[in-house]
DNA sequence: GCCGTTTTCGGCCCGACTGTTTTCAGTCG
């Protein structure tokens, strides 16, 4: 029974009440429970088998009963109750935008509607204007609705969605009347999906702004147009919100509009507690305006320190901010190099000297080429001999380079028994060991976690590559016990790696919290196959910063010289 | 149903927008 399990129990049950029409608060408080169970890192059946359920924020004596009921059977009884009483297709209306639990309930009393199919059928009819608070204008919406649902796209990747964000916003700054701008929402905090694009800037002249923005070439299509918030779609359906704000307003606005729903809550109530009232105009005491132009002056009119925007997901960086033991949290400016860049060699597109060149444009100091190993025939694995002249070339590359410099790696194929794809004197001349998962994707828990303790049980392997093999939209990571891996890299002085390939992004946040509490330190690797894709170095950080990791937990912070040293350093562990 | 330097009872985040209403309820972010 996974965390995730649990929680979504709750947010039905809480669905299922909102149409019963039960207590608003004990609704808030179901819904409460599951975020904050979502976003804890501890391990539910331990915290159940301490007994210390009620330590999650929002979980009390009753719910903890409900989480202990929900491990030892599976289910809960009162869920069971409530399913009885609320029919699934009850609850699938509701996810009709504008359509909600009132509305649901009248549609379901009145005309015993089960589902978005009926529900569409009747509103074609014109069978629902003659019910108490719906008219023409209503039903119109819900057909609206319907066919939103439908055209909805998922979330995408922030890899895919991050660069025309920065378009955009680039332009604004340089075309129209704005005094700041800003990527707001779920792009700006990192999250690794992201819905819609969201960007704030302050002017006076916000007619001209909206003008400027409707005009931009990806636009495909207005919205909505207002004076303070537009909303257009692009070409390629992706929504676009610009919203525009007084000046003394921005820093307020952009707390409002970075988000998220639920950190934004904790900060009000927080205000609350204090007599202040936090909006996206301002912090007020009684009607005065005591902070509201920046960030920073919001945060500290509530007792807080600068909270990075990676952090504001309500997962305890409000507590942390007042109890004054936030991290300071790795930056892109501190990351001097990449663990994991593929080449010709292997199934890269760029030449040795391409990838220092842009490496050097970065702003980077060293480059890890870890090209794949013999066995991965589709990717071009290389053999001992092709190897070694890579070695050579990169040796006359660093012999000529004053600045950028290049380590020989290589991303290791690990068999199905856990064994490597070289030899280990082949291995032992490599400076970087990158060992990884491609192949036996289906093995059982068992089989993947001994295959992956076993890597790092090698005095040559010094990263573990994306953990867990998952692809954001595309397939869940193979099976595996984490903690034991952790806890094996943490012994082994094996790293673990922040894949910051667009799909990828593994380990996540969340993992990357927890693992770090073992004592495990991170690379970070763009697993760049063309030259443009090192620049998903930043995704990556991003993960390492939602994760609240310092730049002592990330080796990319290190020089040319003290990575050396670290890699070299594994070894001694073994004593021959 | 949770929670506590105003409280173990009585509160529980805030505002915009829409559509249905003559002053407000529902929904959303």
């Amino acid at each position: 029974m996974k965390k995730s399990e649990v929680c979504a129990i709750f947010r039905d049950m809480a669905e299922m009440m909102e149409i019963l029409g039960e207590d608003v608060y004990r609704i808030r408080a179901y819904q409460r429970a599951a975020r904050s169970i979502e976003n804890t890192s501890a391990d539910i059946m331990d915290l159940a088998a301490r007994r210390e359920l009620t330590k999650i924020p929002g979980v009390g004596r009753e719910l903890a009963g409900k989480i202990e009921e929900i491990l030892a059977t599976g289910t809960l009884r009162k869920y069971e109750e409530l399913k009885e009483r609320v029919p699934p297709g009850l609850l699938e209306i509701l996810r009709v935008p504008g359509l909600g639990p009132k509305t649901a309930r009248v549609l379901h009393g009145e005309l015993g509607i089960e589902g978005i199919a009926a529900l569409e059928g009747l509103a074609r009819e014109g069978r629902l204007k003659d019910l108490p608070g719906i008219k023409a204008k209503t039903e119109e919406n819900i057909l609206r609705g319907i066919a939103l649902l439908r055209s909805a796209e998922e979330r995408r990747p922030l890899g895919m969605v991050l660069p025309l964000g920065q378009l955009v916003v680039e332009a604004l700054k340089e075309g129209a009347p704005v005094s700041r701008v800003s990527l707001a929402g779920s792009i700006r905090r990192c999250r690794e999906t992201v819905g819609d694009i969201d960007i704030l800037a302050s002017s006076g002249d916000p007619e001209k702004v909206m003008d400027f923005f409707t005009r931009l070439p990806p636009v495909a299509e207005i919205i909505t147009r207002g004076a303070t918030r537009t909303s257009v779609r692009t070409k390629d359906g992706l929504q676009i919100d610009l919203r525009v704000v007084p000046d003394e307003s921005y820093g307020a606005a952009l707390c409002y509009f970075t988000g998220s729903k639920e950190h934004n809550i904790r900060v009000r109530e927080l205000g609350v507690r204090s007599g202040l009232k936090v909006n996206e105009y301002g912090v007020f005491r009684g009607k005065k305006r005591v902070a509201g132009a920046t960030e920073e002056e919001v945060f500290d009119a509530l007792g807080l320190p600068f909270i990075p925007p990676e952090m504001r997901e309500d997962r305890g960086e409000v507590e942390a901010g007042l109890e004054g033991r936030l991290p300071r949290l790795v930056e892109l400016g501190e990351i001097k190099g990449d663990l994991h860049v593929h080449s010709k060699y292997s199934d890269g597109s760029a030449s040795l000297r391409e990838i220092a060149d842009k490496a050097r444009r970065m702003g980077l100091q060293w480059v890890a080429v870890c090209d794949h190993s013999r066995s991965l025939k589709v990717a071009g694995g290389l053999d001992p001999a092709a190897l070694a002249k890579k070695k050579q070339e990169i040796e006359a590359f660093n012999a000529g380079s004053k600045d950028v410099k290049l380590l020989c790696g290589s991303e290791v194929e690990i068999g199905l028994d856990g064994g490597l794809d070289y030899p280990d004197e082949i291995l032992a001349g490599l400076d970087v060991v990158i060992a990884a998962i491609h192949t036996g994707f289906r093995q059982s828990r068992e089989i993947q976690t001994r295959r992956l303790i076993k890597a790092t049980q090698s005095p040559y392997v010094h990263v573990i590559a994306h953990p867990t093999g998952r692809l954001i939209g595309e397939r869940d990571g193979y099976a595996v016990d984490l903690e034991a891996v952790y806890k094996a890299a943490a012994e082994t002085r094996t790293f673990l790696e922040i894949n910051a390939w667009y799909k990828r992004l593994d380990l996540n946040d969340l993992e990357c919290r927890k693992a770090s509490e073992t004592g495990v330190k991170f690379s970070i690797g763009s697993d760049a196959h063309l030259l443009n894709q090192m620049d998903f170095l930043a995704l990556g950080t991003g993960v390492a910063r939602r994760g609240w990791l310092t730049a002592r937990q990330v080796i990319n912070t290190l020089s040319h010289r003290e990575l050396a040293v670290l890699l070299k350093g594994k070894r001694s562990l073994f004593p021959k």
